[in-house]
DNA sequence: GCATATATCTGACTTTAGTCAGATATTGTC
DNA sequence: GACAATATCTGACTAAAGTCAGATATATGC
């Protein structure tokens, strides 16, 4: 009753049934399941039909048929790709808005009663980043970003907070060496968002100078994305982007108090140094020649 | 990105991609799936016909002929219901054995395949035990089982474990009144596991004496399954018990560490006593008259 | 410009799932 | 023992999903 396979199996059972559960109840607007999936690829920006077909995992026939349906009803409008005349693009009419809305309407109320049953709200939503984010893991995207876009600025609130938490003298980012934007975009620098469908769960940011040297920077992995990988993912992503930008020289500061970070630098080929800035919060010093 | 809705929404679609991974595994035996569902379930021990009915929310009609599907494979065998000819009962041939064993294969595959995927697996599965019990919470069953049996022992050790977690000195049930199993069965007590899905996920005993006093004991409730209401489910069936053993004055001693459980009590018509006990693991006594 | 590849559509299927109205046998109740 | 209720089965359906072999139009590489 304990092993781990069988845990992940009663897992399996109770997912399988909610999961019914919300197919039963979009089937109560009358339209079969495959339709519904269509014009919800579509509501969700889906617009290539070959990208919904590999999605949805559909034959080309039945996907060509499942179309006309939504097409008849007047839900949505198909015209050609404007660069290769084979391709169509879907989009919804306003009747096929306002259908997709109330799919949307049916889900997140299923959420919202999911969430107002249980007591222990901020535990479980943990608990399913989590296993949504080991699920995805194929999946997460690193995603070159403004590090002024809100996925960015999210992923840095939550790693302030981080050091908040775990540093014993607190953080206040006033006093740390703050970077920049502009020394992270191009062409100085850059800033990489991991995105696990729709969900920000990590980050980096190469802080450049102008110079063949620059600076790794903010380094996040979200708790609920920790184990797989990421950290990994993303410091090579950062030092790709290095190569890129002509830069020999990587360096980067960090604090002892955060263990798994150390580990995972000098496992990625990186070499301690004496420290190089008067930063308050870092006692760990790094270079790597690329 | 960050409100509770579209983090349950985004969780859903990652499961429900892999239940979906999951159907078209056990769609490579070249067998629909309808029947696939009937034979796991004869294979997990559902043997009368109407029963798996209802468990899987089949028609009559289609049923019937998925069982006639079966047998003329050979897989299963079906005979009359002892005591009642009108009901069926279904079982699995030996080939219909090394089938299901097949299918459990397959499932079992999968589970570690994703525990061995991750690295963090500890934290995963205490993630999906939270959610498989918050999403199977209404099929949450408390049964009385002998104090002494797989399931109870269970329950006891991971209440040992976190008391000696949670108390300032630890805790040694050695020093405790650890009270005799016999006084935790009929006719002078009960002993009650909560079980969902097969994983005990709570307990509570009712330690008797032979007179019209006895105690509330062992009252644990699973971490993953905190915040379901369970805490007051047992509570009310151990009383529910002890008003059939026809017991008048019910007390209990608890400790002020363990905020939760005290709240409980003074909630659920429980009134603050005296020290009735030396036991030196309890600060807080209660009685409640039935 | 021509052969080949690609994207979508159409027609003609099959399989699976599900529904519903009886038929048959058995059980429980008065 | 008659009669209603229950469990299963059968026949006759419909709807949904999926398959497959072309047809058509367009794009790409040589």
């Amino acid at each position: 009753m304990l092993d781990p396979v069988s845990r992940v199996r009663r897992f399996n059972r109770a997912v399988t049934s909610a999961v019914g559960a919300l197919d039963t109840s979009f089937l109560g607007r009358g339209r079969p399941l495959g339709a519904a999936r269509v014009l919800n690829a579509i509501g969700h920006g889906r617009a290539d039909v070959g990208d919904i077909r590999d999605y949805l995992g559909l034959d080309s026939g039945l996907m060509s048929r499942l179309l006309r349906t939504l097409e008849d009803e007047g839900l949505i409008e198909t015209t050609v790709h404007g660069g290769d005349a084979r391709r169509r693009i879907a989009r919804l009419t306003a009747a096929g808005r306002r259908e997709f809305n109330a799919y949307e309407a049916l889900s997140n109320q299923q959420a919202r009663d999911f969430l107002a049953r249980n007591a222990q709200r901020d535990a479980l939503l943990a608990a399913m980043d989590m296993i949504a984010s080991a699920l995805g893991r194929e999946s997460t995207a690193l995603t070159e970003m403004d590090p002024r876009s809100d996925e960015a600025r999210y992923c840095l609130g939550e790693y302030y907070a981080e050091l908040a938490r775990r540093f014993k003298q607190g953080f206040d980012v006033k006093l740390s060496r703050d970077p920049d934007a502009k020394d992270m975009v191009r062409p100085r620098g850059s800033f990489i968002v991991a995105m696990s469908d729709g969900l920000p769960v990590g980050c980096v940011g190469l802080k450049g100078s102008g110079s063949e040297l620059a600076e790794i920077k903010r380094l996040w992995v979200a708790p609920s994305a920790r184990g797989l990988g990421l950290g990994r993912r993303l410091i090579d992503a950062a030092e790709s982007a290095a190569r890129e930008l002509g830069i020999a020289v990587l360096r980067l500061d960090t604090n002892s108090a955060l263990a798994e970070a150390g580990q995972l630098y000098r496992k990625s080929g990186w070499t301690e140094i004496p420290r190089f800035n008067d930063d308050p919060y870092p006692d760990l010093f790094f270079e790597k020649r690329l």
